[in-house]
DNA sequence: GGGGTCATGTAATAGGTTACATGATTCT
DNA sequence: AGAATCATGTAACCTATTACATGACCCC
């Protein structure tokens, strides 16, 4: 049920947003995507910022609008968002939000390969994730608090307040699974499975 | 402090940790890849299996060991894991552990470009996706239940245990936002916002 | 014995990241 | 005036995914 789009990474759905507001040219969108810190929910980096505007023109949902040089500096091209590229952008948007999508977190990794660690290393790995994860949360709070006390909408802190949720959430399933793994029914176990 | 690997692909520390228990071709990887359900938390696919063998050899971690033509198919090359290849997967594996990694979730990138979408357009969409995450946890709640019927020992089961305990904290996380955003304060301040 | 599908792999293409290049401004 | 850093973009290089190819086995 997941639409197969004509440009995929999500960089461009944040192009697209961004011109929703005006045209531009990519180091001013690469410019507001880092100043708005958005660049903690999606990977950017400059050259997939232009290659990413490439596919967009191609596709047809943002158009070269002008090239300026105003200062002295090289060349800057400005794209507008065209009527496809907001049809698209608003379609999109609402199946990200309305769908979840099968997600591959580096933690899962981990633990679907874990049982070839043995019990005793593994706990202390994890509790040095356990204090780790502590500290980010920390870390997320703090500055959502800090941007709160400077008058920031709480619309522009949701995706932390959603990273910290999950941060959370993995935090308690760690500290359970640690306890699990410490009872001397898992080490036998798990012995036991080596051994056959 | 997250150490660059010369092969950085998960489907590489999969090949690794099978590779522990005996020799195998690509083939017989990815079949058990599949058959492990290890394809839920591991991107697969047939291609870059191939490629991700061919990287671990060429990095030496592991080696071509035999080319065989048991049957009249097609020859398959057997891989074996090196010491450096143990090395390596007992190291990755331990990081992967210790060390919570930066994710970028969809429903991340969803929530920072939300504010585009009309409040109540956004409250029928965060709807839709409440009721498909009950539906996933119920899923993966079925499936370990059957397993655990099965005789699957609880540690192959865990990371869909932890898929659960996730899906769980953004069920709630949206319930409590689809409250917030019904709130008559959140609409006042949303078209503020757009007429400044 | 012809039609599916299993087993196995390669090649073509598209996607993303890193590295490089270069003039402008600003700082000391 | 030289060093650092900003502004801007391109090109080279990896990585990953899709598509293609081909013989064997299995079912009716």
């Amino acid at each position: 049920m997941v639409k197969r789009r004509k440009v995929g990474n999500p960089l461009a759905l944040a192009v697209l947003a961004w011109l929703v507001l005006e045209p531009m040219h990519p180091y001013e969108l690469g410019r507001r995507l880092k100043e708005s810190e958005q660049d903690r929910n999606i990977k950017y980096n400059r050259g997939s910022l232009y290659m990413v505007v490439k596919q967009l023109a191609k596709a047809g949902f943002i158009a070269e609008q002008e090239t300026v040089r105003d200062t002295q500096r090289p060349e800057r091209t400005v794209y507008a968002l065209t009527e496809e590229g907001r049809t698209e952008l608003y379609d999109w948007l609402s199946e990200l939000v309305a769908q979840p999508r099968h997600e591959y977190p580096h933690f899962g990794v981990a633990l679907s390969l874990m049982v070839v660690l043995s019990p005793d290393e593994t706990v202390r790995l994890l509790g040095t994730r356990l204090t780790a994860l502590a500290g980010e949360i920390d870390e997320i709070r703090g500055r959502v608090d800090a941007a709160t006390a400077q008058g920031v909408e709480w619309v522009f802190l949701v995706e932390e307040r959603y990273r910290a949720a999950l941060l959370d959430a993995e935090h308690r399933f760690v500290a359970e699974l640690i306890e699990a793994m410490r009872h001397p029914d898992y080490i036998r176990k798990w012995q036991e499975m080596l051994g056959s």
